[in-house]
DNA sequence: GCAAGGTC
């Protein structure tokens, strides 16, 4: 028997059909889809699910306090099963097969996860003969020439991918584990340190710094507000633009301020376009995504589940070129009833179709397009608008550049000069099919040169610089993606770590004082980990690798030797690395001061291990204040105006943060309502031992799927038996595949997954 | 309870 070997289903699927005479048998073993026929001999056709093993370390490694974290530097690396039910398949099937093909993604990726798959076969089956097919697309030519010309596995290339493995799981494990244990941040507190997500986290962080450090740099401007004779008004600034210095704006403002005309000495004309934007790549989706209002994990995770569904290609893709195998008028056509319907006939009068092109051409899989006709009804509302962004960008990749006419203006107004310009957009272009963000016209009345017009308003406003903006998700995607940190598939998820480990808040991203000790503790003394430059020494070295230039093992002991060194720099400085993290972190619990005694109000923990806000001058002074039980606490930048205190939001597990905000004033609505509902009691609860209170903060709801609105015990047991318990499982699953095994309408299960939906970052 | 990379 033939054995092939696809990185995901969805591929074995595609493979087979292209390859099979006839419609291949799909069968299940064990839970994996299987797809056999006959051709020259009996063939079967897996899908893996990307990785199915993992690099670790051997088990008496894994208690953090008994193990010194550097012994983890040069501790044996093992592999571990990840999805078992596979594993077992290809075991089982290794002992039917005589060969094997491995026919996973065109990518070191692909190459290491085929050969783990081979691992684990040759191990069931030594004797068995394997070869290794290439190709860019499942299209039938591809394939058919793929597989009429096997060629050989690239172990080294493989061997590079493994490289990487092994180097990432040990410096960011033993990195973790040192900065967590010497803070004392332990259990789901821990500090994380790793390869992509530090250097990500000090670009915030550095930008952060470069905010506290912005000293604002007055100015002025003079801004005059005119009037034609049609009483069309008309905004114009000074042509200086901003005046440094405040005498000589005070000089320009008494010579213009009486001044009652306005002299038209200059009209220019002309046009403007802007060309139509390339196809969409993962980067480009995410950051479009980004600017309506999706978070980067929002968006792929929708895009993930439009592909599931079939109606958008592959979402990971580096490619912003389209594949001459896609036919492209084809796919416009799919919309030419409908309501896309305007804008696919227009584009279907072309004789010709050019699409733009993105700088990216690569491979892997083409740009995102729409692959499918969806109905409005058949999507949740957040589908529906990520869907049209694809539907629309596909469109527009094909339209002519959008023409403006533009204007500008010089009036002088005694003897000094103002300006205005003007733009009206005169041919939409792709704009017509693409309508987001547009800047707004700014239309100017007719004019002509020597034209008078009255000076209503002169009015001279101060400024000042402002600092650099923060980063939002969409930028920070595209600054990652300009470094080389992450890959299209991660650096979403990269972003969401750094939320969940409560390193950022905010949109756009706000480090916490956590972040900053822990960023500059690193770029004291592992300066390594917190730069770009690893990932593209890493990358450098995986090329000699895969070019067999050096070994695996020189690359991965070199890397051990390096991060020796660190560790012996970090047990010099013990102490002082110890005392430089705990500031930070005390910092961040830092609520504001006691409105008793004006000490600092900080997050604490009773002997009871209950959380409430206390002061420092404790025990002379007792003014405490509750805080819910669970959930991670933030302390924002945003304060209260009446109490001074910072607004708090909590962030659990699976739900949408939830913005307390002042931890007094939230405390005093409590104690209203409990007083309104327990009037003949009259309990009186005083703010001093409020925390020994339950409080509505500490209500602790489950995750449980009944938490929906809409599941009852009856619904509930029949989704268990689809594996479904708690919320995330309901979210992350396939809406037509538990509606398949529990009977319940699709309709009904895209509803609870769109009404549970949880937004961790905001 | 650690990373980053696949995929669902």
């Amino acid at each position: 028997m033939h054995l092939i070997i696809a990185e995901k289903n969805i591929a074995a699927k595609r493979i087979a059909s292209i390859l099979a005479p006839k419609k291949p048998k799909q069968s299940r073993v064990n839970g994996v889809d299987t797809y056999q026929f006959k051709n020259k001999e009996e063939t079967v056709v897996i899908g893996l699910s990307g990785h199915i093993v993992t690099v670790d370390f051997p088990p008496q490694y894994k208690n953090w306090q008994k193990v010194e974290s550097r012994e983890l530097i040069d501790a044996e690396i093992v592999t571990v099963a990840t999805h078992s039910k596979i594993v077992s398949v290809l075991k089982k099937m290794a002992k039917k097969a005589t060969n094997v093909t491995i026919a996973t993604d065109y990518d070191r990726e692909g190459e290491l996860i085929g050969v783990e798959a081979l691992n684990i076969l040759k191990k069931a089956n030594p004797d068995l003969k394997f070869d290794r097919v290439r190709y860019s697309a499942i299209t039938p030519k591809e394939i058919n020439d793929a597989f009429s010309n096997p060629v050989s596995i690239d172990f080294n290339l493989a061997a590079a991918g493994h490289s990487r493995q092994v180097i990432d799981l040990v410096w960011g494990a033993s990195l973790t584990r040192y900065l967590s244990l010497v803070s004392g941040r332990l259990g789901n507190m821990f500090l994380s340190v790793g390869r992509v997500q530090s250097p990500t986290l000090a670009i915030i962080v550095d930008r952060e710094k470069e905010r506290d450090e912005f000293v604002p740099k007055p100015y002025w401007e003079i801004d005059a507000l005119l009037e034609d004779k049609n009483k069309n008004e008309v905004l114009a600034s000074h042509s200086k633009g901003r005046f440094w210095d405040k005498d000589e704006a005070d000089t320009v403002m008494e010579k213009v301020n009486k001044a009652r005309k306005a002299v038209v000495s200059q009209i220019r004309k002309s046009s403007k376009t802007d060309k139509p934007p390339t196809p969409f790549n993962t980067t480009e989706l995410i950051s479009a995504a980004s600017s309506i209002g999706f978070t980067a994990s929002n968006a792929m995770r929708i895009a993930e589940s439009l592909y599931t569904n079939g109606y958008i290609s592959y979402p990971r893709t580096d490619n912003t070129v389209y594949p001459a195998s896609l036919d492209l008028r084809a796919q416009i056509e799919i919309f030419s009833s409908g309501i896309f319907k305007e804008y696919a006939n227009e584009l279907l009068k072309k004789k010709e179709l050019i699409p733009t092109r993105g700088k990216k051409e690569s491979t892997d899989h083409p740009p995102i397009y729409p692959a499918s006709y969806a109905k409005k009804s058949e999507l949740n509302e957040q589908e529906w608008k990520l869907y049209e962004l694809v539907v629309r960008r596909f469109f527009a990749t094909f339209a002519e550049p959008a023409r403006w006419e533009t204007m500008r203006i010089k009036f002088e107004i005694n003897e000094e000069e103002f300006k205005s310009s003007g733009a009206r957009l005169v041919n939409a272009g792709w704009r017509w099919y693409y309508p987001y963000n547009a800047p707004e016209d700014r239309l100017l009345p007719q004019m002509e040169e020597k034209d008078i017009l009255s000076v209503e308003k002169i009015d001279m406003v101060d400024k000042e610089t402002k600092p650099p903006g923060r980063y939002g998700q969409g930028r920070l995607i595209r600054l990652m993606e300009e470094l080389g940190l992450g890959t299209k598939a991660t650096r979403h998820e990269t972003i969401s770590k750094l939320y969940s480990r409560t390193y950022v808040h905010g949109s756009p991203l706000i480090p916490t004082k956590t972040a900053y000790a822990v960023i500059e503790t690193l770029e004291k003394y592992a300066p390594t980990i917190t730069k770009p430059d690893m990932t593209s020494k890493l990358e450098q070295d995986m090329d000699k690798i895969a070019e067999g230039e050096i070994t695996e093992n020189d690359v991965i002991d070199e890397s051990r030797e390096m991060l020796q060194s660190i560790f012996s720099e970090f047990e010099k400085c013990q102490d002082k690395i110890a005392e430089s993290l705990r500031a930070g972190l005390r910092e961040d619990k830092i609520v504001g001061s006691c409105p008793e005694c004006n000490s600092k109000l900080s997050i604490r923990r009773s002997r009871r291990g209950s959380r409430f806000i206390g002061c420092s001058n404790y025990p002379d002074c007792t003014f405490s204040l509750p805080l819910p039980k669970s959930g991670q606490i933030i302390v924002t930048d945003k304060s209260c105006d009446e109490h001074g205190l910072y607004h708090l939001r909590i962030i659990s597990k699976g739900r949408r943060p939830w913005n307390l905000g002042c931890p007094q004033c939230n405390f005093l609505e409590w104690q209203k309502s409990q007083n309104n509902e327990n009037q003949e009691k009259n309990e009186k609860v005083t703010s001093k031992n409020a925390h020994k209170k339950t409080v509505p903060a500490s209500k602790k709801k489950s995750d449980k799927v009944t938490e929906i609105s809409g599941i009852g015990k009856v619904t509930a047991e029949k989704l268990d038996e689809a594996g479904i318990v708690k919320i995330g499982d309901l979210l992350n699953a396939d809406a037509t595949e538990i509606s398949r095994k529990t009977n319940i309408s699709v309709k009904k299960i895209k509803n609870w997954q769109k009404i549970a939906v949880p937004d961790r970052q905001n």
